[in-house]
DNA sequence: AGGTATTCACATGAAACTATTCTCTGAGTTAGG
DNA sequence: TAACTCAGAGAATAGTTTCATGTGAATACCTGT
C-alpha cells in the first residue's frame, strides 16, 4: 500500500504554495492599496512619525498580508540606511498570546526584549515597563495590530486611548499605531477622540473580483501543482465560487488545495470541474464539522438540542431549547446553565454562521427568536455523529 | 369598525460572582558559619 | 545571618449568574356609531 502511494507521481510540486503562511514574492491585483499604504508610512524614514491608519477589509482580501509585506520592504530599507524605524506585528486574535489588553501588551514589550508573566501584574506596570522598553529603542516604531476588533471589543476604549497616550511619555521614540479590521463599525464604538486620533487615515481593501481571483490562483498553482495537471476548467471555477463568498482569496485557494488533495486521492491523473465541486462539498463538511468539535461542551449540549429538535419540530424558539436542554445537559455529564447563559450561547453558535436566529415577535404570544439550522445534510448528519460521540463519551 | 391598552416570552444589558492561574511580599524556618 | 519556604493578598481572565429593563405586535377591551 505504501509503495504504491510513493510509486504514483503527486499532483502537486509544492504544496505549500497553496497554504495561508506561503508569502509570495509579489501581491497581484494590490498595488494601489500598498502604494497608499507606502504612501502613508513614508514619514518614517525621514525619521517624522507617520500618522496612525487604519485599514479595512473582508477576510482573505490581501490586507494581512499587503501590509506585512509593506512594513518588512520599508524596515529592510531602513536598515539598510541605517534609519532607525521598527517594525512590530501582532494578531490580536491569537488566544492567550494577544487577545486582551494586558496580553496584547506584554506580547509587544516581548518584542523588544522585555518578558512579563503572563498574569499577576498590575495592568498599569506593564504599560510602564512596556513603554521604558520602547524609549531605550530610541526610534521610530511602528505598531500593526491585526484584528484589532477583538480587544476593542474586550475592552472598549483603554486599550486605544492608552496606545494614544503613549507617544506623549516618550522621550526618545515615537510609536505610530496601524490597525487592521475586518469590521466596518469599530470605530463607531469607540470614543470620538481616540477615534479621530487613531484613524487619520485610512485604508479599504476591496474584495477581489473572479478575474483577479483567476489569476492569483493562476500564479500559485504554477508552483503548487506538476505542469499540466490542472483542467483549464478548474481554476475559473475555484475562482467564481470564491468570488461569490465575497472575494476571499484565502477561501479560493484552500478550495483549489482540496480539488487537488480530492484527485490526487481518487487516483485521477488530472484535476478537473468534478472534483471541484466534491472539494466544495467536502470542504464545506470538514470545516463545520471541525467547528463543532472544537467548540465547548455546553455549546455542544445546545447544538445537540437543537438538531434534535429539529427533526421533530418545523419551528421552535428559544423556549424550547431550552426546556429540552434541560433534559440534554445530564447526558454531557454538564450541570445546566441559565436561560440567559443559553440564549447567549445560541446567539455565538449564530454568529458563526451554523444557525440562524432571528428575532421574531408573536404579538400577543411574546417575543422570541427562530432558530435554523444552515448546514446542509450531509454536513448535518456529520455533525450529530460527532455530537453523539460525544454523549457517549461523557458516560 | 376603529382605537388603545395589555400582555406574552423572551431579548438585551450591566454588574457581580466564581474559579483558576499567576506574581509579589513579608513572615517564619533552616542551615551554616 | 543569608537563603529558602510558604501562606496570603492582589491581578487578570473566562465563564457564569443575578438582577433589571426593554420590546413588537397579536389580542383583549373599550368606545362611539
Amino acid at each position: 500500500m505504501f509503495e504504491t502511494y510513493l510509486r504514483r507521481d503527486s499532483l502537486f510540486a509544492e504544496k505549500g504554495a497553496l497554504s495561508d503562511e506561503f508569502r509570495p514574492q509579489a501581491l497581484l491585483h494590490r498595488e494601489r492599496e500598498q502604494k497608499m499604504l507606502a504612501n502613508v508610512l513614508l514619514p518614517a524614514l525621514r525619521g517624522d512619525k507617520p500618522s496612525n491608519l487604519f485599514i479595512y477589509g473582508k477576510t482573505g482580501t490581501g490586507k494581512t498580508i499587503g501590509t506585512r509585506f509593506v512594513c518588512s520592504e520599508m524596515e529592510s530599507f531602513a536598515r539598510e540606511k541605517r534609519l532607525p524605524l521598527k517594525v512590530v506585528y501582532v494578531n490580536a486574535q491569537l488566544k492567550k498570546v494577544a487577545d486582551t489588553e494586558y496580553r496584547l501588551i506584554s506580547t509587544l514589550a516581548s518584542h523588544f526584549g522585555v518578558t512579563l508573566p503572563a498574569t499577576g501584574l498590575p495592568t498599569g506596570k506593564i504599560y510602564k515597563a512596556f513603554s521604558s522598553a520602547l524609549d531605550t529603542q530610541k526610534s521610530l516604531v511602528l505598531i500593526v495590530i491585526d484584528e484589532i476588533d477583538n480587544v476593542v471589543r474586550k475592552c472598549g476604549n483603554e486599550l486605544l486611548y492608552n496606545l494614544m497616550r503613549i507617544n506623549s511619555e516618550l522621550k526618545s521614540s515615537r510609536v505610530s499605531i496601524i490597525g487592521i479590521t475586518n469590521d466596518l463599525n469599530l470605530l463607531k464604538q469607540v470614543d470620538s477622540r481616540v477615534r479621530s486620533s487613531l484613524s487619520e487615515e485610512e485604508l479599504v481593501f476591496a474584495p477581489y473580483d473572479a478575474t483577479q481571483l483567476s489569476d492569483i490562483l493562476e500564479a500559485r498553482s504554477s508552483v503548487a501543482f506538476q505542469p499540466g495537471v490542472i483542467d483549464q476548467s478548474v481554476i475559473p471555477k475555484c475562482a467564481a465560487y470564491a468570488a461569490r463568498e465575497h472575494g476571499d482569496a484565502r477561501r479560493a485557494l484552500n478550495l483549489l488545495r482540496m480539488a487537488g488533495e480530492v484527485a490526487e486521492r481518487s487516483g485521477a491523473p488530472r484535476i478537473d470541474a468534478t472534483h471541484v465541486d466534491m472539494a466544495v462539498e467536502k470542504l464545506d463538511t470538514e470545516t463545520a464539522v471541525e467547528f463543532v468539535k472544537n467548540q465547548p461542551l455546553q455549546s455542544k449540549a445546545v447544538l445537540y438540542t437543537i438538531i434534535a429538535l429539529k427533526e421533530t419540530h418545523p419551528d421552535f424558539t428559544t423556549g424550547d431549547i431550552y426546556t429540552k436542554y434541560k433534559a440534554v445537559c445530564p447526558l454531557f455529564g454538564q450541570k445546566c446553565l441559565t436561560q440567559r447563559r443559553v440564549s447567549d450561547l445560541i446567539n455565538e453558535l449564530a454568529s458563526t454562521g451554523i444557525l440562524s436566529a432571528d428575532v421574531v415577535s408573536k404579538g400577543r404570544y411574546g417575543r422570541s427568536k427562530t432558530i435554523d439550522l444552515l448546514v446542509n445534510n450531509q454536513t448535518l448528519v456529520k455533525i450529530s455523529a460527532t455530537l453523539r460521540a460525544e454523549v457517549v463519551a461523557a458516560y
